[in-house]
RNA sequence: GCCCCCAUCGUCUAGGGGACCAGGACGUAGCCCUUUCAAGGCUAAGACCGGAGUUCGAAUCUCCGUGGGGGCACCA
């Protein structure tokens, strides 16, 4: 049975190259019919942010990322908080300590060993004798429990995406597995979790090859056996430095506001880093959890393009439903928008929303035509200039006064027939109503889309305008 | 500094010794369609980091170099 989990610490949003992980993990556990565990990484005592759970809950909420074990979900293998763990990761340390494969510490921070170039070890608290370790203890000072590295020999593992890796182990440092506030560290606590909790596949960022010999050895030590390991590689920037929130680059959750659906999210991301091996681009999640391989995930660090994304965004809107995407554009109207027909809006622009942002800007028109230049009206490839348009607003307006009914249909054979028999194109009739009607130079939809959403007070009284503005040129 | 990892178009990638004068996608440019802009269709430009080897044959295997990234916390 295959089992994985996703362990983020509460930091207080969800780090795009966590989403990733965790979307990896969730697929791997999928695919193979496992089990998804959440478990919470709370072992920073400083940096714990109270409100930061709802966070992650909300996010793998909103990305559709469904745990089957986690905290208010037990599996038997609980508690999945690490905070909620204390005595577990004493007990393990016992052990340790038991065997001579952990030893206790007790130079402060600052201290000059502490500062030394790595690897730190050769740590004095080494070599402690008995009654030293005794006396410590006696008189109180704090101490940290940490693992005992061998001097000599090496560690080799094997992961599923880089293949066979060997560190020397003198290059290991006797790192510390318990804190001095009683706190395992990462370090410790992902070990004995992990094994306690059956997880199969440890799934997380190529940042921790190089300290996984480290737990290897740990297993090890605790007799064992190790988990799969499938490191996954980092995701950087176009100019490839580090994605981080810290820098201004959006979490989750940020993207989601910047307009950006869920599943075009998810979707992206899946294809950093992996590849179906065909050329489908576009999944749903459903479609992944079905062809989700780790043999397929990549080496090499990907850079995340914003273009691509936003692409993928305008596929997954494209996908929609009429109906799915007007409940989801509607927050973006503007309000007095409210007076015109907003699904036929949506209707336009559902095939040109590339970002739900995007709307605003699309079609504020509506509600008031903006300043513009009679230039405007200017349009080599329509042959349009401004005594055609003169021309044809004026002689359209009594024509359109009389048209019933007012649809679109309707308005376009009109407005057509009436070009045929003055001899314009159609461009030439359509570009300067399209114009004195909405005062910009793209709009979403045609002029007559836009006459029949205005209506035909609007659309007279605009076109009253654009022949003032017109003359007055 | 020491250790580990990585290296195909600008970006994501396919490729794993002959099917590759390297395929797809985003982006870019052009054309078509057209009631503006999109969407859609078509086309174009665009890459195997360098050098040695192995081999009849290397983008693919090996080594060296170079470049990039990661790690070396009482953070995860």
């Amino acid at each position: 049975m295959v089992r994985t989990r996703f362990a983020p610490s509460p930091t207080g949003y969800m780090h795009i190259g966590n989403l990733r992980t965790a979307l990896y993990a969730y697929l791997t556990a999928r695919r193979n019919h496992g089990v998804f565990i959440l478990r919470i990484e709370d072992t920073d005592q400083e940096r714990n942010i109270p409100e930061s759970l709802a966070a992650i809950y909300k996010s793998l909420k909103m990305a559709g990322l469904t745990y089957d074990e986690g905290p208010m979900k037990d599996g038997g293998y609980g508690p999945y908080v690490q905070s909620q763990r204390l005595p577990i990761y004493q007990e393990h340390a016992q052990r340790l300590l038991a065997k001579g494969d952990a030893f206790r510490c007790f130079c402060k921070k600052g201290d000059p060993s502490e500062e030394e170039e790595s690897p730190s070890r050769r740590d004095p608290c080494r070599f402690l004798t008995q009654a030293d370790i005794a006396e410590k203890m006696e008189a109180g000072e704090a101490f940290v429990i940490r693992q005992r590295i061998p001097d000599s020999g090496s560690t080799t593992f094997v992961d599923l995406v880089y293949g066979e890796i060997t560190i020397e182990n003198s290059q290991l440092d006797d790192q510390v597995l318990l804190k001095s506030d009683g706190y395992p560290t990462y370090n410790f606590a992902n070990v004995v979790d992990d094994h306690l909790m059956g997880i199969t596949h440890v799934m997380r960022g190529q940042e921790y090859l190089s300290s996984t010999p480290k737990y290897n050895l740990l297993y090890d030590s605790f007799g064992w056996t190790v988990p799969e390991y499938v490191h996954l590689p980092l995701i950087i920037k176009e100019d490839g430095s580090k994605f981080s929130k810290r820098l201004g680059d959006p979490s989750f959750e940020d993207l989601v506001k910047m307009g950006y659906l869920p599943e075009a999210i998810l979707n992206y991301i899946a294809l950093l880093g992996w590849s179906p091996g065909t050329d489908q681009e576009y999944f749903k999640l459903s479609e992944l959890e079905e062809i989700f391989s780790i043999d397929r995930i990549n080496k090499s660090s990907a850079a995340f393009s914003f273009d691509k994304l936003t692409w993928l965004n305008g596929e997954h809107i494209r996908a929609m439903t009429l109906d799915e995407f007007h409940t989801l554009a509607e927050p973006y109207y503007p309000e007095p928008l409210a007076g015109f027909n907003t699904t036929k809006i949506s209707e336009l622009l559902q095939v040109r929303t590339e970002k739900f942002t995007d709307i605003p800007g699309m079609v504020d028109f509506f509600v008031q035509v903006p300043e513009y230049d009679a230039e405007m009206y200017r349009h080599e490839k329509s042959k349009s200039d401004l005594d055609t348009s003169l021309d044809i607003l004026k002689a359209v307006t009594p024509i359109l006064d009389n048209l019933d009914p007012w649809n679109n249909d309707q308005l376009f054979q009109t407005l057509k027939a009436f070009g045929k028999e003055k001899s314009y194109k159609t461009g030439t009739v359509m570009w300067p109503i399209r114009t004195t009607l909405s005062g910009v130079m793209a709009t979403p939809g045609g002029a007559t889309a836009l006459a029949e959403i205005l209506g035909k007070e609007e659309t007279l009284k605009r076109i009253k305008a654009g022949i003032e503005k017109l003359e007055a040129a």
